[in-house]
DNA sequence: GTGAAAGCGCTAACAC
DNA sequence: GTGTTAGCGCTTTCAC
C-alpha cells in the first residue's frame, strides 16, 4: 500500500536497518557512511516515504502523546461557554506538551467517563487530570494506572502523596478577597458555594474563609456560608428576601456570574447593595455586567507546571516536591464597593 | 511487562485468537461458545488485562484520531486570547469528533509547521484544516495527502474541488453588514483588512462588500478600502487624521479590537464619530468597550459539519455537495450607531 | 467453535 | 559500516 522501510531498503540496495538508522536515528551512533546515507536519503524522496507513526508507536511503547482527564460531573468541557476556565488551562497544557514536544489529545468517554482506560492502555505516556474527586472509585481507579499521571487541583494528601499535584493557593487566593472586603469595609460577609457534596477545592476555599475572617477580627458563623444547590439552586429565594449580606465571595466564576445575572431581577443591585467577588478571573470577567471583582487563578501556569512535572516523570527524572503550589492574584473590576460610600 | 492478550489465553487455557473475539470483537460473529467466554473474561478480570490501543491500531491501520491544522502565521493557536475564533471552532470540532467516537489530537509541529507528516504518516484517521493559505506549497502538500482531509474556510474551487470544503457565506454576512450601517444612514462607509497578503476570506469578504455597496446603489472606490499592514499597521495614522469615512467594517473581530482600543487615543469617539462592525463575533465582542457589533460566524457549527464531512470520507461514503456553505447572522451591539444622531 | 500461522512497519541487539 | 534476526500485541485468514 504505502512505501514502507523495505520499499526503500531495496531501492537503496541495503537493508532495512540502514535505512531506519540514516532517516531516523538523529543519535549519536548513526555509524553509516555518507555515501549510502545518501543514497538512502535519495531513494526515499523518489518513493515517496513516509515514517509510519503508529508502527514506531507500538515499536517504541511511547506515543509522545498526554492526554487530559477531568473529573467534573459534564460530559465535554468547552473551550468557550461563558467561563473560559477550560480554555486558559488547556492554554496551559497544551502550551507546555508542545515544548517538550508531546501532543495533545482529547477522547471521547475520556473525559468524564472510564478514565481508567487513558490509564492504561497505551495510547497515552502519561495524563494530567484536574478536578480529579476525591472518591473511592477514583482512588482505586489511579490505584491502577499504569501511566505518569500528575493531578491539578487535587491537594497531594488527598490522594496518599501518591502523585504529583499541581494547585494554586486556594487559601491566600480566598484572603486576597477577604481583605479586599474588609478593607471596603464590608463585616457581613457570605461565601457561597454549590452542590450538596462541594468539590475539593470549595472546601479549601470555605475553610480559607472562616480562618482569614477571624484572623481580621470579623465575626464567622454558619450564617455567613450560603450553600446552594446545583444550578445555584436556592439563589432566587436568596435575593428574593434582600441578602442579608452586603458582599459575598463564591466560589467560582460561573456562580458569581449567577448572582450579577439574577440580583437585577430580584431589585438588587451589585456592587450598591450586595459586592460580589468571584474566583477564576478568566476572560468572561469582563463580560459580564457589572464587569466582576475577582481571585485570580493562575489557569495557565497551572497547566505549564503540570506538563513539567508530568514530563520529568516520564523521563524518569525524580520529582520534588510533588505539590506545586502557585499563589493567586486579584483583579479588582466594578461588582464591588465600599459599604458607606451610598 | 504488561498483562498481553496471550497472558489471558493461557490462563484461560485457549487461544489469543479466542480471547481477541471474545474482548473485542463486539461483530456478530463471534462464534465462541458462552461457557469459553466467561471463562475468558474471568481471566482476564483477574490478570488485569488491557486492550494496547497502539498495537491495535497499528494492525487496524486505523487510530480513531483526528488531527486538527491551521495556515496562518501564528505557531500555535490560543483557546483563550482575546478573539475567541480557535475556542469556538475547536469546540465544534472536538463536539463532532466526539459523537463519532474520534478522539482530537493537536499535535506540536503540525500546527502551521510541516503538516505534511501529519498527513502522510498513518497518525489520524484524518485531517481537518483550517484557514488553509492558497499557495503553490500548500497545493502540493493537499496532493500527497493520503488521508482524508476537510478544509474550512477554503472556497471548494481554491483547491480545484479536490477535498470538501465547509465555510461560512462570507457574502451574505458582509450584506448584513452593510445593509445594517445603510439602514443607520451611512454612505461613507470603509473596508478594512491587515497584510500585504491577505487572506483568502479576506478578498472574499472585501468582493463582497464592494458588490452590496454598489447593489445598495453608495458609491464606493479604492478610497472605501482601507489596506493595513501587519498589527494593524497605519492604523494610529489613519485616526489621527480624523477618519474620513462614518463607518468600518473589519474582515475580523481582532482587527476591530484594535479600533476600538485605539480610537480613544485619538479623540476618536466610537461610534460616536466613527462605528465600527466587526466579523466572527465571538464572546470577545461582549469584552470590548464598546461591545462590538459584529457579523456572527457560526464556527461551532462550521467545526462541526466538517467532522461530519470528514467522517463520511473516511468510512467512503460519498459525500455530496462538496462545498457546505452556512449562512451567518448579525450582532447588534454598541458600536454602531445611527449617522445624524448627533 | 477453536486454533495455527502470518504479518502489520518498525527498531534494538547482536553478529560480522 | 552493514546485515540478520527477532519481536513489540494485535487481528485476519483459513484450516480443522
Amino acid at each position: 500500500m504505502s512505501v514502507t522501510i523495505r520499499d526503500v531498503a531495496a531501492e537503496a540496495g541495503v537493508s532495512s536497518v540502514v535505512v531506519s538508522r540514516v532517516l531516523h536515528n538523529k543519535a549519536p551512533a548513526v555509524r553509516v557512511s555518507d555515501k549510502t546515507a545518501d543514497r538512502v536519503r535519495q531513494a526515499a524522496t523518489k518513493l515517496g516515504y513516509r515514517l509510519n507513526v503508529s508502527a514506531r508507536n507500538f515499536r517504541m511503547q511511547q506515543t509522545m502523546s498526554i492526554g487530559v482527564l477531568h473529573g467534573l460531573g459534564f460530559l465535554r468541557p468547552l473551550f468557550d461557554r461563558k467561563s473560559r476556565y477550560f480554555a486558559s488551562l488547556m492554554d496551559g497544557i497544551v502550551e507546555g506538551a508542545f515544548r517538550h514536544g508531546y501532543s495533545v489529545t482529547m477522547c471521547p468517554r475520556l473525559l468524564g467517563q472510564s478514565p481508567e482506560d487513558a490509564m492504561t492502555d497505551g495510547r497515552f505516556d502519561g495524563l494530567v487530570w484536574y478536578s480529579a474527586h476525591f472518591s473511592d472509585e477514583n482512588r482505586a481507579m489511579l490505584r491502577n494506572c499504569s501511566v505518569p499521571l500528575v493531578l491539578i487541583h487535587s491537594p497531594a494528601s488527598y490522594f496518599d502523596g501518591q502523585f504529583p499535584t499541581v494547585i494554586c493557593d486556594n487559601a491566600q487566593g480566598i484572603g486576597l478577597a477577604v481583605r479586599h472586603l474588609v478593607d471596603l469595609g464590608h463585616k457581613n460577609i457570605a461565601f457561597a458555594l454549590e452542590g450538596a457534596e462541594p468539590s475539593v477545592e470549595a472546601l479549601l476555599r470555605l475553610e480559607a474563609f472562616k480562618r482569614h475572617m477571624s484572623d481580621l477580627g470579623v465575626p464567622v458563623s454558619e450564617d455567613n456560608i450560603l450553600r446552594l444547590g446545583w444550578n445555584a439552586d436556592g439563589l432566587d429565594e436568596y435575593l428574593a428576601a434582600r441578602p442579608r449580606h452586603s458582599a459575598v465571595i463564591t466560589n467560582y466564576e460561573g456562580l458569581a456570574a449567577e448572582f450579577l445575572l439574577r440580583a437585577p431581577l430580584h431589585g438588587v443591585r451589585v456592587p450598591e447593595d450586595l459586592s460580589v467577588v468571584g474566583f477564576d478571573s478568566t476572560a468572561y470577567a469582563n463580560e459580564l455586567e457589572p464587569k466582576l471583582t475577582a481571585v485570580f487563578q493562575p489557569l495557565v501556569a497551572l497547566g505549564n507546571a503540570a506538563i513539567d512535572l508530568l514530563v520529568k516523570v516520564i523521563q524518569g527524572e525524580p520529582v520534588a516536591p510533588l505539590e506545586i503550589v502557585i499563589p493567586c492574584g486579584f483583579d479588582i473590576r466594578s461588582s464591588t464597593m465600599p459599604i458607606n460610600s451610598e
